[in-house]
DNA sequence: TGGATGTGCTTCGAACTCGAAGCACGGCGG
DNA sequence: CCGCCGTGCTTCGAGTTCGAAGCACATCCA
Protein backbone atom coordinates (compact mmCIF):
# COMPACT_ATOMS: atom_id res chain seq x y z
CA UNK A 1 0.00 0.00 0.00
CA UNK A 2 1.47 3.57 0.11
CA UNK A 3 3.60 4.05 2.83
CA UNK A 4 2.66 6.75 5.53
CA UNK A 5 2.85 9.77 4.91
CA UNK A 6 5.52 11.91 6.84
CA UNK A 7 3.88 14.11 8.55
CA UNK A 8 1.23 11.35 10.62
CA UNK A 9 3.29 8.66 12.50
CA UNK A 10 1.44 5.21 13.93
CA UNK A 11 1.84 7.03 17.25
CA UNK A 12 -0.70 10.12 15.97
CA UNK A 13 -2.75 7.96 13.85
CA UNK A 14 -3.75 5.43 16.36
CA UNK A 15 -4.18 8.68 18.82
CA UNK A 16 -6.32 10.64 16.23
CA UNK A 17 -8.87 7.36 15.43
CA UNK A 18 -9.05 6.92 19.16
CA UNK A 19 -10.02 10.09 19.93
CA UNK A 20 -12.73 10.31 16.98
CA UNK A 21 -14.26 7.16 18.13
CA UNK A 22 -14.30 8.00 21.62
CA UNK A 23 -16.40 11.10 21.03
CA UNK A 24 -18.65 9.14 18.53
CA UNK A 25 -19.36 6.18 21.21
CA UNK A 26 -19.73 8.95 23.78
CA UNK A 27 -21.94 10.92 21.49
CA UNK A 28 -24.30 8.18 20.65
CA UNK A 29 -24.47 7.42 24.46
CA UNK A 30 -25.63 10.18 25.46
CA UNK A 31 -27.64 11.19 23.15
CA UNK A 32 -29.70 7.90 23.96
CA UNK A 33 -29.65 8.87 27.55
CA UNK A 34 -31.05 12.58 26.71
CA UNK A 35 -33.55 11.00 24.61
CA UNK A 36 -35.34 9.00 26.68
CA UNK A 37 -34.91 11.47 30.03
CA UNK A 38 -36.22 14.72 28.14
CA UNK A 39 -36.68 14.46 24.88
CA UNK A 40 -33.54 16.64 24.12
CA UNK A 41 -31.19 16.23 21.30
CA UNK A 42 -27.55 16.76 21.80
CA UNK A 43 -27.66 20.22 20.62
CA UNK A 44 -30.39 20.87 22.51
CA UNK A 45 -28.98 19.98 25.89
CA UNK A 46 -25.89 21.60 25.08
CA UNK A 47 -27.88 25.42 24.16
CA UNK A 48 -29.58 24.63 27.83
CA UNK A 49 -26.53 23.89 29.59
CA UNK A 50 -24.20 26.43 28.26
CA UNK A 51 -27.26 28.88 29.09
CA UNK A 52 -28.34 26.93 32.34
CA UNK A 53 -25.11 26.26 33.58
CA UNK A 54 -21.78 28.48 31.67
CA UNK A 55 -23.13 31.34 31.62
CA UNK A 56 -24.68 33.10 35.15
CA UNK A 57 -27.19 35.47 32.98
CA UNK A 58 -28.83 32.62 30.91
CA UNK A 59 -28.99 33.82 28.33
CA UNK A 60 -26.74 34.42 25.10
CA UNK A 61 -26.21 36.08 21.85
CA UNK A 62 -27.17 33.41 18.96
CA UNK A 63 -23.54 33.38 17.10
CA UNK A 64 -21.87 32.86 20.67
CA UNK A 65 -24.30 29.99 21.08
CA UNK A 66 -23.11 28.61 17.86
CA UNK A 67 -19.28 29.08 18.33
CA UNK A 68 -19.92 27.71 21.68
CA UNK A 69 -21.28 24.24 20.53
CA UNK A 70 -19.50 23.58 17.38
CA UNK A 71 -22.71 24.40 15.19
CA UNK A 72 -23.87 25.88 12.24
CA UNK A 73 -25.78 29.36 12.33
CA UNK A 74 -28.58 27.67 10.83
CA UNK A 75 -28.74 25.07 12.45
CA UNK A 76 -28.64 26.71 15.38
CA UNK A 77 -31.24 28.44 14.32
CA UNK A 78 -33.44 25.63 13.39
CA UNK A 79 -32.67 24.08 17.15
CA UNK A 80 -33.57 27.37 18.94
CA UNK A 81 -36.85 27.58 17.44
CA UNK A 82 -37.73 23.96 18.06
CA UNK A 83 -36.72 24.64 22.16
CA UNK A 84 -38.86 28.02 21.64
CA UNK A 85 -42.13 26.05 20.31
CA UNK A 86 -40.86 23.80 23.63
CA UNK A 87 -41.09 26.88 25.73
CA UNK A 88 -37.68 25.98 27.32
CA UNK A 89 -35.77 29.57 25.95
CA UNK A 90 -37.10 32.83 25.03
CA UNK A 91 -35.91 34.76 21.86
CA UNK A 92 -35.90 38.43 21.85
CA UNK A 93 -34.30 40.84 20.01
CA UNK A 94 -30.98 42.10 21.73
CA UNK A 95 -31.28 45.78 23.35
CA UNK A 96 -27.94 46.86 22.26
CA UNK A 97 -28.13 45.34 18.57
CA UNK A 98 -30.62 45.38 16.49
CA UNK A 99 -29.52 42.54 14.54
CA UNK A 100 -28.64 40.36 17.48
CA UNK A 101 -31.13 37.99 19.24
CA UNK A 102 -30.87 36.80 22.88
CA UNK A 103 -31.49 33.58 24.04
CA UNK A 104 -32.84 33.08 27.09
CA UNK A 105 -33.37 30.28 29.29
CA UNK A 106 -36.97 29.56 30.67
CA UNK A 107 -37.93 28.36 34.15
CA UNK A 108 -39.02 25.15 32.52
CA UNK A 109 -35.62 25.00 30.85
CA UNK A 110 -34.07 25.39 33.79
CA UNK A 111 -36.08 22.31 35.36
CA UNK A 112 -35.85 20.25 32.23
CA UNK A 113 -32.07 20.75 32.78
CA UNK A 114 -32.03 19.69 36.24
CA UNK A 115 -34.19 16.34 35.42
CA UNK A 116 -32.13 15.27 32.70
CA UNK A 117 -28.49 16.34 34.67
CA UNK A 118 -28.29 13.42 36.93
CA UNK A 119 -28.65 10.89 34.24
CA UNK A 120 -26.36 12.67 31.80
CA UNK A 121 -23.54 12.61 34.20
CA UNK A 122 -24.46 9.19 35.08
CA UNK A 123 -23.65 7.87 31.84
CA UNK A 124 -21.15 10.05 30.94
CA UNK A 125 -18.78 8.85 34.32
CA UNK A 126 -19.34 5.64 33.00
CA UNK A 127 -18.74 5.12 29.70
CA UNK A 128 -15.71 7.67 29.61
CA UNK A 129 -14.35 7.93 33.06
CA UNK A 130 -14.52 4.63 34.47
CA UNK A 131 -11.70 3.37 33.01
CA UNK A 132 -9.56 6.51 34.11
CA UNK A 133 -8.17 7.37 37.72
CA UNK A 134 -8.66 11.03 39.11
CA UNK A 135 -5.23 11.94 37.98
CA UNK A 136 -5.73 10.32 34.05
CA UNK A 137 -8.75 12.92 33.82
CA UNK A 138 -6.59 16.02 34.86
CA UNK A 139 -3.78 14.60 32.06
CA UNK A 140 -6.44 14.27 29.75
CA UNK A 141 -7.54 17.96 30.32
CA UNK A 142 -4.21 19.30 30.72
CA UNK A 143 -3.52 17.42 27.18
CA UNK A 144 -6.86 18.67 25.32
CA UNK A 145 -7.00 22.04 26.77
CA UNK A 146 -3.76 23.48 24.74
CA UNK A 147 -5.40 21.61 21.45
CA UNK A 148 -8.84 23.11 21.71
CA UNK A 149 -7.18 26.34 22.14
CA UNK A 150 -5.32 26.10 19.39
CA UNK A 151 -8.43 25.09 16.97
CA UNK A 152 -10.34 27.92 18.34
CA UNK A 153 -7.29 30.43 17.52
CA UNK A 154 -7.31 28.81 13.91
CA UNK A 155 -10.81 28.23 12.12
CA UNK A 156 -13.17 31.36 12.77
CA UNK A 157 -15.67 28.65 12.07
CA UNK A 158 -18.66 30.99 12.24
CA UNK A 159 -16.75 34.13 11.47
CA UNK A 160 -15.71 32.85 8.00
CA UNK A 161 -15.43 36.47 5.75
CA UNK A 162 -18.19 36.41 3.01
CA UNK A 163 -17.70 36.11 0.08
CA UNK A 164 -18.15 39.39 -2.17
CA UNK A 165 -20.85 39.70 -4.64
CA UNK B 1 -10.08 3.35 38.57
CA UNK B 2 -12.77 5.87 39.44
CA UNK B 3 -16.18 3.85 40.79
CA UNK B 4 -19.59 4.83 39.17
CA UNK B 5 -20.12 7.66 40.88
CA UNK B 6 -22.72 9.47 39.13
CA UNK B 7 -21.89 12.61 39.34
CA UNK B 8 -19.15 14.58 37.39
CA UNK B 9 -16.39 16.54 39.70
CA UNK B 10 -15.65 19.81 37.77
CA UNK B 11 -12.04 18.21 36.31
CA UNK B 12 -14.07 15.67 34.56
CA UNK B 13 -17.02 18.31 33.18
CA UNK B 14 -13.91 19.86 31.91
CA UNK B 15 -12.10 16.96 30.43
CA UNK B 16 -15.61 15.94 28.64
CA UNK B 17 -16.68 19.37 27.51
CA UNK B 18 -13.01 19.56 25.88
CA UNK B 19 -13.22 16.02 24.40
CA UNK B 20 -16.32 16.76 22.93
CA UNK B 21 -15.30 20.08 21.59
CA UNK B 22 -11.83 18.96 20.00
CA UNK B 23 -13.54 16.20 18.23
CA UNK B 24 -16.43 18.67 16.58
CA UNK B 25 -13.47 21.12 15.81
CA UNK B 26 -11.21 18.62 14.18
CA UNK B 27 -14.57 16.63 12.44
CA UNK B 28 -15.34 19.96 10.67
CA UNK B 29 -11.75 20.70 9.12
CA UNK B 30 -11.41 17.57 8.27
CA UNK B 31 -14.50 17.32 6.58
CA UNK B 32 -13.75 20.37 4.74
CA UNK B 33 -10.56 19.37 3.31
CA UNK B 34 -12.13 16.14 2.61
CA UNK B 35 -15.10 17.77 0.14
CA UNK B 36 -12.20 19.90 -1.45
CA UNK B 37 -9.47 17.42 -2.35
CA UNK B 38 -12.08 14.83 -3.37
CA UNK B 39 -15.28 15.26 -2.56
CA UNK B 40 -15.57 12.80 0.14
CA UNK B 41 -17.90 13.07 3.33
CA UNK B 42 -16.14 11.81 6.44
CA UNK B 43 -17.66 8.68 6.93
CA UNK B 44 -16.94 7.89 2.81
CA UNK B 45 -13.34 8.75 3.91
CA UNK B 46 -13.50 6.41 6.70
CA UNK B 47 -15.21 3.20 4.73
CA UNK B 48 -12.12 3.82 2.42
CA UNK B 49 -9.53 4.33 4.84
CA UNK B 50 -10.54 1.17 6.70
CA UNK B 51 -10.63 -0.98 3.41
CA UNK B 52 -7.57 0.54 1.46
CA UNK B 53 -5.31 0.69 5.19
CA UNK B 54 -6.65 -1.01 8.03
CA UNK B 55 -7.38 -4.28 5.90
CA UNK B 56 -5.34 -6.31 3.90
CA UNK B 57 -7.98 -7.40 1.74
CA UNK B 58 -9.65 -4.23 0.90
CA UNK B 59 -12.89 -5.62 1.54
CA UNK B 60 -15.09 -6.19 4.97
CA UNK B 61 -18.83 -7.08 5.02
CA UNK B 62 -21.36 -4.14 5.92
CA UNK B 63 -21.77 -4.79 9.37
CA UNK B 64 -18.17 -4.70 10.65
CA UNK B 65 -17.90 -1.65 8.62
CA UNK B 66 -20.54 -0.36 10.12
CA UNK B 67 -19.37 -1.44 13.63
CA UNK B 68 -15.61 -0.02 12.94
CA UNK B 69 -17.05 3.58 11.89
CA UNK B 70 -19.33 3.73 14.63
CA UNK B 71 -22.42 4.34 12.15
CA UNK B 72 -25.85 3.10 11.52
CA UNK B 73 -26.57 0.23 9.29
CA UNK B 74 -28.70 2.00 7.16
CA UNK B 75 -26.65 5.06 6.90
CA UNK B 76 -23.67 2.96 5.82
CA UNK B 77 -25.89 1.18 3.34
CA UNK B 78 -26.40 4.39 2.19
CA UNK B 79 -22.87 5.37 1.83
CA UNK B 80 -21.79 2.00 0.23
CA UNK B 81 -23.98 2.79 -2.99
CA UNK B 82 -22.85 6.21 -3.55
CA UNK B 83 -19.55 4.78 -3.22
CA UNK B 84 -20.14 2.07 -5.80
CA UNK B 85 -22.07 4.72 -7.68
CA UNK B 86 -18.80 7.05 -7.89
CA UNK B 87 -16.58 3.55 -9.10
CA UNK B 88 -14.72 3.46 -5.50
CA UNK B 89 -16.10 0.30 -4.03
CA UNK B 90 -17.71 -2.62 -5.57
CA UNK B 91 -20.71 -4.72 -3.65
CA UNK B 92 -21.11 -8.19 -4.22
CA UNK B 93 -22.37 -10.88 -2.07
CA UNK B 94 -20.86 -12.33 0.47
CA UNK B 95 -19.79 -15.94 -0.54
CA UNK B 96 -20.05 -17.61 2.51
CA UNK B 97 -22.93 -16.34 3.91
CA UNK B 98 -25.80 -15.64 1.07
CA UNK B 99 -27.49 -12.72 2.91
CA UNK B 100 -23.72 -10.81 3.55
CA UNK B 101 -22.77 -7.97 1.24
CA UNK B 102 -18.93 -8.06 0.93
CA UNK B 103 -17.49 -4.03 -0.03
CA UNK B 104 -14.43 -4.03 -1.66
CA UNK B 105 -12.33 -1.38 -2.64
CA UNK B 106 -11.55 -0.22 -6.41
CA UNK B 107 -8.33 0.62 -7.74
CA UNK B 108 -10.13 4.37 -8.62
CA UNK B 109 -10.94 4.20 -4.43
CA UNK B 110 -7.29 3.58 -4.33
CA UNK B 111 -6.61 6.34 -6.10
CA UNK B 112 -8.71 8.50 -4.54
CA UNK B 113 -7.50 7.46 -1.64
CA UNK B 114 -4.02 8.68 -2.05
CA UNK B 115 -4.80 11.86 -3.43
CA UNK B 116 -6.73 12.83 -0.50
CA UNK B 117 -4.43 11.32 1.88
CA UNK B 118 -1.29 13.68 2.13
CA UNK B 119 -3.97 16.89 2.59
CA UNK B 120 -6.03 14.87 4.95
CA UNK B 121 -3.04 14.20 7.40
CA UNK B 122 -1.88 17.81 7.30
CA UNK B 123 -4.85 18.99 8.57
CA UNK B 124 -4.77 16.28 11.55
CA UNK B 125 -1.28 16.70 11.97
CA UNK B 126 -1.48 21.16 12.09
CA UNK B 127 -5.27 21.22 13.93
CA UNK B 128 -4.63 18.14 16.59
CA UNK B 129 -0.88 17.24 16.37
CA UNK B 130 0.74 20.94 16.47
CA UNK B 131 0.06 21.90 20.43
CA UNK B 132 1.45 18.54 21.58
CA UNK B 133 4.85 16.92 21.70
CA UNK B 134 5.57 13.13 20.69
CA UNK B 135 5.12 12.76 24.35
CA UNK B 136 2.06 14.23 24.71
CA UNK B 137 0.69 12.23 21.61
CA UNK B 138 1.75 9.22 23.52
CA UNK B 139 0.28 10.04 26.57
CA UNK B 140 -3.37 10.46 24.79
CA UNK B 141 -3.33 7.29 22.86
CA UNK B 142 -2.42 5.49 26.13
CA UNK B 143 -5.67 7.44 27.88
CA UNK B 144 -7.86 6.89 25.12
CA UNK B 145 -7.22 3.26 24.25
CA UNK B 146 -8.55 1.94 27.72
CA UNK B 147 -11.56 3.87 27.25
CA UNK B 148 -12.44 3.04 23.60
CA UNK B 149 -12.29 -0.82 24.51
CA UNK B 150 -14.32 -0.02 27.70
CA UNK B 151 -16.88 1.56 25.53
CA UNK B 152 -17.24 -0.85 22.56
CA UNK B 153 -17.47 -3.37 25.18
CA UNK B 154 -20.71 -1.75 26.62
CA UNK B 155 -22.85 -1.04 23.74
CA UNK B 156 -23.40 -3.36 21.49
CA UNK B 157 -24.39 -0.71 18.44
CA UNK B 158 -25.51 -2.59 16.16
CA UNK B 159 -26.17 -6.11 17.56
CA UNK B 160 -28.91 -4.65 19.84
CA UNK B 161 -30.77 -7.57 19.91
CA UNK B 162 -34.01 -6.94 17.73
CA UNK B 163 -37.31 -6.56 19.32
CA UNK B 164 -39.97 -9.00 18.92
CA UNK B 165 -43.26 -9.05 17.20
C1' DT C 1 -24.83 62.51 6.00
C1' DG C 2 -24.96 58.82 3.03
C1' DG C 3 -23.10 55.14 0.26
C1' DA C 4 -20.26 51.11 0.90
C1' DT C 5 -19.15 47.40 3.48
C1' DG C 6 -19.53 44.33 7.47
C1' DT C 7 -22.27 41.59 10.74
C1' DG C 8 -26.40 38.85 12.88
C1' DC C 9 -29.73 35.94 11.91
C1' DT C 10 -33.12 33.42 9.03
C1' DT C 11 -34.79 31.02 4.93
C1' DC C 12 -34.19 27.72 1.49
C1' DG C 13 -32.97 23.53 -0.89
C1' DA C 14 -30.34 19.53 -0.97
C1' DA C 15 -28.06 16.13 1.37
C1' DC C 16 -27.48 13.17 5.20
C1' DT C 17 -28.88 10.44 9.35
C1' DC C 18 -31.32 7.36 12.09
C1' DG C 19 -34.55 3.69 13.84
C1' DA C 20 -38.33 0.87 12.65
C1' DA C 21 -40.14 -2.20 9.61
C1' DG C 22 -39.43 -5.40 5.87
C1' DC C 23 -37.19 -9.01 3.08
C1' DA C 24 -34.25 -12.91 2.49
C1' DC C 25 -31.23 -16.30 3.96
C1' DG C 26 -28.98 -19.37 7.76
C1' DG C 27 -29.16 -22.48 11.43
C1' DC C 28 -31.35 -25.04 14.89
C1' DG C 29 -34.73 -28.28 17.00
C1' DG C 30 -38.09 -31.53 16.31
C1' DC D 1 -37.33 -32.15 6.22
C1' DC D 2 -39.89 -28.34 8.10
C1' DG D 3 -40.96 -24.64 10.96
C1' DC D 4 -39.21 -21.05 13.67
C1' DC D 5 -36.25 -17.78 15.21
C1' DG D 6 -31.91 -15.16 14.55
C1' DT D 7 -29.11 -12.41 11.50
C1' DG D 8 -27.55 -9.27 7.36
C1' DC D 9 -28.89 -5.81 4.76
C1' DT D 10 -32.14 -2.56 2.59
C1' DT D 11 -36.15 0.45 2.32
C1' DC D 12 -38.84 3.97 4.16
C1' DG D 13 -40.30 8.16 6.45
C1' DA D 14 -39.32 11.72 9.53
C1' DG D 15 -36.19 14.64 11.36
C1' DT D 16 -31.75 17.06 11.18
C1' DT D 17 -27.77 19.33 9.12
C1' DC D 18 -25.26 22.43 6.34
C1' DG D 19 -23.85 26.29 3.16
C1' DA D 20 -25.45 29.78 0.12
C1' DA D 21 -28.32 33.44 -0.49
C1' DG D 22 -31.14 36.98 1.45
C1' DC D 23 -32.77 40.58 4.64
C1' DA D 24 -32.08 43.97 8.18
C1' DC D 25 -29.37 46.66 10.99
C1' DA D 26 -24.61 48.60 12.22
C1' DT D 27 -20.38 50.76 11.30
C1' DC D 28 -17.04 53.11 8.75
C1' DC D 29 -15.33 57.02 6.44
C1' DA D 30 -15.16 60.44 2.85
Amino acid sequence: MTDPDPSLDPAQLGAYLTLMEVAGLLRHAVEQQLREAGDLSYVQFQILARLGLDLRTGSARMTDLADGVVYSRSGLTYQARLLEEAGLVTRSPSETDERGVTVTITEAGRALLATVLPGHTEVVSRQLFQPLTREDTRTLADLLTPVRDHMRSLPPRSAVPRRRR
